[in-house]
DNA sequence: GTCTGGCACTCCCTCCGCGCGAGTGCCAGC
DNA sequence: GCTGGCACTCGCGCGGAGGGAGTGCCAGAC
């Protein structure tokens, strides 16, 4: 266990090598904090913290640098979450309020998030399974031919080519129409597939073919997580770091195009409230110089999708976690009124 | 007037900078192309081509480097489009082919050309300007509340909310949906206009504000290019030039970014046929030091999108040229399929 | 006129050695 | 357990030397 000292002693070199940058030195510690004891009782306690495994030196006779586990500490013990100021609520509130549909929110939401926070933000699109349904709309394309169209609580649309077994009439279609959307509208999307099973009975048996189908195309659509879409933005914001990043900032580039693999990383937050990734605990190789915070938003009590940010290791950590819960919050206000 | 043996110095010059990423020598050149003439000559006509600004060198006692204005006389003069082989025509077709939307054709065609090209590829979605209706629907979401939901022949949904001024009843609004499609169906959007401006005397004087209402939206959304919306990929590509590059990624990343810019660039493509842009003949000042090769795709003869590449001036023109052209026609053809 | 070989010159790039300074670890004393 | 002092270690920046690639120019050959 570690005495409070040194806590404090991590949590200043946390501070203070996020804002330089530069390994940090005993002597510079207790000029900018007042911690009240001599550089070589700092000297004591950075030699304990690195036998922890919590600070490292780059090369002998350099400063101390945070290690993945310095930051994990910091995080979970040291540090809360920065709250943002009222007029950046403010400015966070107007900024989202002038979207016109989903696409715009999203893609404001990752501007907003890649500003406030400069790193790269990634937004997933509203999920679908989570979600109820507003309407299904059926349109006839052709004799044989139909369109599925869903619209979701959340604003989203998605839309499907049915190919019928069977010619299928206009007047069955609206009576398709109406009992579909009797029968799942406002539901959720888990509960529709048993509110729709007994469906084809109601038709005639030639039509019965055609309605299956759709009934499946439907489940099919309700269930396709893997349609999952995501937004990125920010990524000149990489530039920002090391001199040497060229080297780091390709794979980070490269992670961020597997849109499956961010999928699975910004998934992996359970509980509510902010999660962070801090280095290694990053599955993904291209993704372990760097830490990952997100957070689940959605329109109701309940998450609908995850949005987070992607940067250094080194970065602030309570500003950057206040600044991802506080648009998430707001996102899920403007989805909820929308 | 260059004479041809200096046309041939500077296709070579061309040639070996982009192979091999350094400035091009006299020497080098007469080893590695077959021009039957010294060193010395060399010389003479490099200072020649220098004289005429078509190449540079970086600082005196270097080699030669293409300007802009070299590269401008390669692509237009000195080199032509390489077309792909029977193989990789294969792959791009089977790559196309399994997409399920149009999400997802151009999510494939994004990551198709980034990989054949090595650079950064730009898809724009298929415009709504230029295409015809299939369909127009109309959901009634609350009494007074509709959504409006268009469906174009490449398969794009755009859907609005429409707040009706007054209730608007079952019957009116399927008199109006039937209306409507019959008389927009197949259709090009520039004629929609003119189509449904009489549409509101065929109504009760009471529904003639909500139908006006509706007609307004359509247009809007008929009209609303600025809704245009692209994907990018392949940013991971930008890393592999110049070491240097630092400086020099930051700017395109943040151009990149700026989808409104992107478009514009896309959209100057005026004639058929491949475009290329440049260094500075690129008006965006962040994309000074690369140059944009971009081509119009449509479904059918009419071009109904752009997409291209963007990469460092220093590229293998007739490659990317071939590729650009190659994905477009696929695109086209599986845009006409679908 | 045009091409060629030769020659002097110009810089860039790399390597090497040096000194400086920040930072450390350790130890004796309070 | 804290403090001041001290020797030690490296990383970093600077300046000079050497090598090399490439050029420009010129006199001579075809």
């Amino acid at each position: 266990m570690l005495s409070e000292r040194r806590l404090q002693v991590l949590r200043a070199i946390v501070q203070d090598y996020v804002g330089t940058e530069e390994p940090v030195g005993s002597k510079a510690l207790t000029e900018r904090h007042g911690l009240g004891v001599s550089p070589a009782t700092i000297r004591n306690d950075m030699a304990a913290l690195e036998d922890e495994g919590y600070i490292a030196q780059p090369h002998t006779s350099a400063g101390r640098v945070p290690t993945d586990k310095g930051y994990r500490l910091f995080v979970d013990k040291l540090a809360g979450v920065k709250p943002m100021t009222a007029p950046e609520r403010r400015a966070i509130q107007n900024f989202l309020e002038g979207s016109v549909d989903l696409d715009d929110v999203v893609a404001r939401t990752v501007r907003l998030l890649a500003q406030l926070t400069r790193q790269v933000a990634v937004v997933q699109y509203p999920s679908l399974t989570r979600s109820t349904v507003r309407h299904v709309e059926l349109l006839s394309l052709a004799p044989a031919r139909l369109m599925l169209v869903l619209i979701t609580d959340t604003g989203r649309v998605e839309q499907r080519m049915v190919d019928c077994p069977a010619p299928f009439g206009e007047s069955a279609l609206a009576d398709l129409r109406a009992r579909l959307n009797s029968r799942v509208a406002a539901r959720r999307f888990a509960d529709v597939p048993k509110l729709v099973e007994d469906l084809p009975d109601a038709f005639d048996p030639e039509d019965r073919g055609t309605v299956s189908t759709v009934l499946s195309t439907l489940l099919e659509t309700l269930v396709e997580e893997n349609e999952e879409r995501l937004m990125i933005g920010g990524t000149a914001n990489l530039t920002r770091f090391g001199h040497d990043f060229p080297l780091t900032i390709r794979p980070v580039l490269e992670a961020l195009e597997e849109h499956v693999v961010l999928l699975k990383l910004l998934g992996e937050a359970k509980d509510p409230g902010v999660m962070v990734r801090i280095g290694h605990e990053n599955a993904h190789e291209g993704l372990n110089s760097t830490s990952v915070v997100s957070v689940g938003y959605g329109s109701g009590g309940e998450a609908v999708a995850k949005l987070g940010v992607v940067g250094p290791t080194r970065m602030d950590y309570p500003g950057t976690m206040g600044a991802v819960r506080a648009v998430a919050r707001y996102v899920g206000q403007i989805l909820a009124e929308s």
